[in-house]
DNA sequence: AGCACGCCGACT
DNA sequence: GTCGGCGTGCTC
């Protein structure tokens, strides 16, 4: 044996670097090792990887070799995967996982914290005939260990959560990991109250809102297998499981998933080729599934498991349009007499009501009414919303906020401001004013902020101490609350408006969760849609609650132009400060645009917000058929372009929303 | 991402 | 005459 000589080791950084760096180190280190190296003035903390090091380059010495397990092939594989199919840099991806949880250096060790179901032994619940069958399953494909992606699709209430729970717990039982994926998982208190009940142990979390120390302390855990389960947002997917088993994603069709800056990856897409590189199962589980997996599983590409029926023989509830023609509002209000009426019957038999309306603050746009001046944001294409319990106007895509003026910008008149349309708090003020004995709870992101308020709401509505919620669409998913019975739709054609290629779909899948929040217990639920377009297709999908027709309708419209899923799109947002120059910029790209069979290049046209946060946007779209490589084809295309500094052109392959 | 270097404005 | 603004450029 002779005495261990100095190498050089590939060292990738979770900064926005794509190659990996080169150090020198005392002996040779295994891939995934975890060192601290100097970069700069500063140390910070990397992972040794698999790149042949660069032997030219003059190296520093790895500083210290971390007591710590290497970061899994299968997280290094994902992680070259996810920068090479969001056109991000390796460095960039593998921070999502790694810089939160080691750049600092604890002052103290953290104390001990349990995690992870540890009891598998707990008797499941009793499962329906469909439960059993589906769990049963999902139970076999974790069995196998290897790599499977079912759609686990069940109608809100029919308890697919205790469904998938039991594969998580045939995980646990063949000595894997398993993680299960929540768009908001911050806001999850009822789901893991049901992971307790079930398991007799709290699940590991992980989101953004973690301390640090809770967050370091996660990470290890984990990858020292300690933490069995994860229940996390989708950065979860960048821990470092050594045994990952399974993975679940729950309400796999909600735009929660998708990342809309920095590296722009969608959770669901990126969870399956995680299981895929982890050899295990993956389900994706909604009551409104996606197109892309509906298509997926249509194709025999996914498994799926159909679970029709509400649990414990709940109906369905019934859903009803309220045309808005035939029952207007009093002037200036946004409640028909009609949904009036039901709240009213509602509350007299002792029920809770819920009504709906996805829109912050009391009113979207403020008018002059002596000139018609309305109150725009000085940073985007976008009009200030009023805040009346904060007697301010506030931008929602960017900080900006000012003090309701009492005079007009504009013309000076004074006092001459009208709000127009509604917001939530607007609601409620009329809710208040025509039931002043109810209670009332308002459930927006801006009063319901984390856990703690989203828990004590939720016991407020159990408890029965509330008569009426309003809410945004933060009360679509997850909760659970056996007294409501009625569900109001202020305005069911928000949403539909814009022309966005997934508008019909996404406001189906809203308000059909929505709806699905009433009448989950013996008492049926009754679900009024106030629309002004009843025989709109959505509406009707809706009403009959065939969505199966509606997406099967979905996919011929989307089919003969290649639009996704038959299609790929990859968008292009160039912004700038400068409009001049932005547009410059967009136009000499449109000028590089690659062509050829089965791509379509659109644009370049302003962004949907023009102007963000006081950058001016251009925006592109290449559209392609399904076997073209889209990453070649995009970085070539930016290669052959100058860009100057100023401009920053960023890319989003699989684009979800289209502002 | 940080952090330093660098070249133009208001201060002790 | 210096302190400091954040534009640009580098980090093995």
């Amino acid at each position: 044996m002779s005495a261990p000589s100095p190498t050089r080791v590939s060292v990738l950084l979770p900064f926005p670097f794509d190659t990996a760096f080169t150090y020198m180190a005392e002996a040779p280190l295994a891939p995934g090792t975890l060192v601290r190296v100097p970069l700069g003035p500063r140390m910070v903390v990397g992972a040794v990887w698999d790149n042949k090091p660069d032997m030219q380059v003059r190296t520093k010495p790895v500083a210290e070799v971390l007591d710590f397990p290497p970061l899994p092939e299968a997280l290094r594989q994902f992680v070259d995967w996810v920068a090479h199919y969001t056109l991000s840099k390796r460095g960039e991806v593998l921070a999502l996982g790694l810089k939160a949880s080691l750049l600092t250096v604890p002052k103290r060790r953290a104390k001990n914290f349990t995690f992870g179901g540890a009891d598998v032994s707990l008797a499941g619940p009793d499962l329906s005939a469909d439960q059993t069958a589906a769990a049963a399953a999902l139970r076999t494909s974790v069995a196998t260990g290897t790599f499977s992606v079912t759609l686990l699709d069940g109608v809100t209430g029919s308890g697919k959560t205790e469904v998938y729970l039991e594969a998580v717990a045939a995980c646990l039982a063949a000595g894997r990991q398993a993680l299960v994926l929540l768009p908001e998982i911050a806001l999850s208190v009822q789901f893991l109250q049901r992971f307790e009940k079930r398991f007799g142990a709290a699940p590991a979390v992980w989101h953004s809102e973690l301390t640090p120390a809770v967050r370091r302390e996660t990470f290890r855990a984990v990858a020292e297998g300690r933490a069995n389960v994860v229940v996390g947002a989708r950065s979860a997917l960048f821990l470092p499981f050594p045994t990952l088993g399974l993975i679940v994603v729950d309400e796999e069709h909600e735009s929660a998933f998708k990342q809309e800056d920095g590296v722009m990856y969608h959770a669901r897409d990126m969870a399956v080729v995680r299981a895929k590189l982890s050899a295990a199962p993956c389900v994706l589980c909604s009551a409104t599934p996606s197109l892309e997996t509906v298509e997926n599983s249509a194709s025999g590409r996914y498994a799926r498991l159909d679970l029709p029926a509400r649990h414990g023989g709940a109906q369905l509830p019934k859903v009803v349009t309220l045309d808005m023609r035939a029952h207007p509002p009093e002037r200036g209000k946004f409640i028909s007499p009609v949904l009036l009426e039901a709240m009213r019957d509602t509350m007299a038999r002792g029920e809770q009501a819920m009504l709906f309306l996805n829109r912050r603050g009391y009113a979207p746009l403020t008018l002059c009414r002596h000139c018609g001046h309305r109150m725009a944001c000085p940073n985007c294409s976008a009009w200030l919303v009023e805040h009346k319990s904060h007697k301010r106007l506030i931008c929602h895509h960017c900080d900006y906020a000012t003090l309701m003026p009492t005079t007009c910008p504009a013309c000076a008149a004074k006092d001459s401001f009208a709000a127009i349309g509604p917001g939530v708090e607007r609601i409620a003020e009329e809710v208040r004013e025509v039931f002043p004995e109810a209670q009332v709870l308002m459930m927006a992101s801006d009063v319901i902020a984390g856990p703690k308020q989203a828990a004590e709401a939720a016991r407020m509505i159990s408890d029965r101490e509330i008569d009426i919620i309003i809410g945004t669409q933060m009360v679509a998913k997850g909760w659970h609350f056996p007294a409501l019975t009625l569900v109001g739709v202020v305005d069911a054609d928000l949403g539909l408006a814009g022309g966005d290629l997934r508008a019909g779909e996404r406001t189906v899948q809203m308000l059909h969760q929505v709806a699905g929040r009433a009448g989950r217990a013996e008492a049926p639920g009754v679900v009024l849609l106030q629309t002004y377009a009843p025989e709109h297709p959505v509406m009707a999908a809706l009403l009959s609650g065939d969505l199966n027709a509606f997406m099967a309708q979905e996919a011929v419209q989307r089919r003969p132009g290649h639009w996704p899923p038959f299609g790929r799109l990859v968008a292009l947002i160039v912004s700038g400060p400068d409009e001049r120059m932005a547009d410059q910029i967009a136009r000499a790209l449109a000028r590089a645009a690659p062509s050829g069979a089965g791509i379509e290049i659109l644009g370049p046209a302003p962004a949907p917000f023009a102007l963000l946060r006081g950058r001016h946007r251009r925006r592109l779209l290449l559209k392609a058929a399904r076997h073209i490589d889209v990453q070649s084809l995009v970085r070539d295309w930016l290669t052959r372009t100058d860009i100057p500094r100023s401009v920053r052109v960023d890319v989003d392959v699989d684009p979800v929303s289209f502002m």
